[in-house]
DNA sequence: CTGCGCGATTGACGCAGATCAACGCCATTT
DNA sequence: AAATGGCGTTGATCTGCGTCAATCGCGCAG
C-alpha cells in the first residue's frame, strides 16, 4: 500500500500533473475557497490515492495519522459496538471531508462503497498547513458547523422518528444530494445496500424492505431498478419526514 | 432584556471591570487559547447575560444573530417534530460554546436547565474577530470536532443501543464531565428531569425510571436523592454502556 | 442454458419498550 | 394540617419493529 502511495506520489510529482485544476470535487470541497497559491501548496502534500469496494480508508481505534478528501466515488463511515452492532454515522461522497471528527485515534471506521479516489493528507502537515491559511481553516470550521448540524438531524431522527419517516427523510436528503451532484430533481441513485442503510437508520433491513414496499404501493415512489428510485410524490415523502400521518 | 444587557455591558466597560480574569469557565472554553490582547479584544465584544431557568437562549428557526459561551449553569439544546416529539441532541455546561451548528437560522432551540450565566456575542462581530485571532479559530476547529465525535458517539446510542445501555452510557458521560468539573469520580450531579434525560436517550420517563431502578436494586448505581446518584460498580456500568450483558 | 449465491422481499411470530393508568413523594400554598 | 400540583415510580397492557424463516430475483460462472 506504501508502495502503491508512493508510486502515485511520485507519479503525480514527476509528470507534472496537477491534478487540482481538473478535480471535479473541487467545487464541492474546502479546497474550493483556496486560490491559486493556497491550491498549490495543499496539492503538494496531497496523496493521491484509489480505494477499491469494501476496501477501508480508515479503522476505528487506528492513530490518526492522515486527513482525506473525497474526490470520487462514496464512502461508509460506521462505529461498532463489541456484540457487532453496527451504526453507520454517515455516507460520504465526491467534496466531503474525513477526519474532521478525530482525535489522537479514528473514532469510527471508513470503507469504500463503490471504487472511491481521495486525495490524503499527513494530518501534522495538514495542521502545519491550516496555520498559513486561514481561508481553509474557515471552510473547515464551515464544515464543521454543517456537519454537526446534520449530526443534531440525525439524532432526531434515530431518538424520535419512525421507520418510515426515517426512510422518507433519508429519501429526502439522498436525493437532494443527487441533485446537488447534477442529477435530476424526485430522482436518486443509493450507492448501498439495504443493510446499509439499516444500520444508518437504526432499523433492519427487513424493515426498510416493508417500508419501501409501502411507498410503492402508495404511489409516492417508483422503483426504476434496486438501487435507482422516482419520487413521484415529493410533498407526500416530505410530509412524512417530518411526521405527518400516512 | 436588551436594556439589562446595556446595563451589563456598561458596567462591565465604565466600572472597568474585566470578567474574564475571575472567570471560572475560562480554563474549561475556547477563550483559554487567547493570550492577554486577544482576550481583551474578545471581552470587549462580550455581552454578559443571565437567563432563569427555563427561558430560552435561542429558539429554533430564529434568525441566527448571536453566538454564546457558557460560563455557568447548565442548558438544554433540543430539535422539535410538528407534533411535539422531542430529542434533545446536548447539554451544555460552563466552557461550552453554543452556535456552532448554526447556519442562517439556528436549527434548534436552547434553554436554561438552571440559572445560567453566558457571554453573548453578534455573530458578525465575532466572524470578524475570528479572522485576526486565529488561534479562536484553531480552538473552535478543534471543538467542533469533539462536538461531532461526540454526535456520532450519541448516533451509536441512539440507533442501536438498549435502553439500558443507553442509560449506563449517559451515567458515565455525566460522571466523567463532573469529575472535569472538579467533582470526585464516581460521583455525579443531575441538572435535568427524568424527561430530559429520556429525551435526550431516545426513551421514555417510564423507561428511565426502570432502568434506574433496576441499576438500584442490582448494587451498580445508588441514589442519594434524586438528582445525586453514586456509581458504586463502575467496572460493571462501563460494560454495560459497551453492551455486554446484565 | 443451468445452477449457484447473495441481496432483497415477504410472512409469521416474539419482545423491548411505549402507552395508559394508578399511586407515591415532596415542596409550596392557604 | 389540608389541599394542590409537579415529578417520579410502578404495574398492566399494547404495538412497532425485530427476529426467524422461507422464497424470490438477478447477476455470474461454468
Amino acid at each position: 500500500m506504501s508502495l502503491t502511495d508512493s508510486l502515485r506520489a511520485a507519479c503525480v510529482n514527476v509528470a507534472g500533473i496537477r491534478p487540482c485544476a481538473t478535480c471535479g470535487a473541487r467545487a464541492l470541497s474546502v479546497c474550493g475557497s483556496l486560490a491559486e497559491d493556497g491550491l498549490r501548496r495543499l496539492a503538494a502534500l496531497a496523496d493521491d490515492v484509489t480505494v477499491a469496494p469494501g476496501a477501508a480508508l480508515v479503522r476505528e481505534g487506528d492513530t490518526a495519522h492522515h486527513l482525506f478528501n473525497i474526490t470520487a466515488g462514496s464512502v461508509r463511515v460506521y462505529k461498532l459496538l463489541p456484540d457487532g452492532r453496527r451504526q453507520i454515522v454517515g455516507f460520504l461522497y465526491a467534496g466531503d471531508f474525513l477526519g474532521l471528527a478525530t482525535g489522537d485515534r479514528y473514532a469510527f471506521t471508513a470503507e469504500a462503497l463503490e471504487p472511491v479516489t481521495v486525495c490524503k493528507f499527513r494530518k501534522t502537515e495538514y495542521r502545519r498547513l491550516l496555520h498559513d491559511l486561514p481561508d481553509l481553516e474557515s471552510a473547515l470550521l464551515e464544515r464543521a458547523s454543517h456537519e454537526l448540524a446534520a449530526a443534531q438531524e440525525q439524532m432526531l431522527l434515530l431518538g424520535r422518528k419512525t421507520a418510515q419517516e426515517r426512510f422518507a427523510s433519508f429519501l429526502l436528503d439522498t436525493a437532494r444530494r443527487c441533485a446537488r451532484a447534477g442529477g435530476e430533481a424526485d430522482r436518486l441513485h443509493l450507492t448501498m445496500t439495504r443493510a446499509e442503510i439499516a444500520d444508518y437508520l437504526g432499523l433492519t433491513t427487513e424493515t426498510v424492505s416493508r417500508v419501501t414496499s409501502r411507498l410503492k404501493t402508495t404511489g409516492v415512489i417508483r422503483l426504476l431498478s434496486l438501487s435507482d428510485i422516482a419520487i413521484l410524490r415529493p410533498a407526500a415523502l416530505q410530509a412524512m419526514a417530518h411526521g405527518s400521518q400516512d
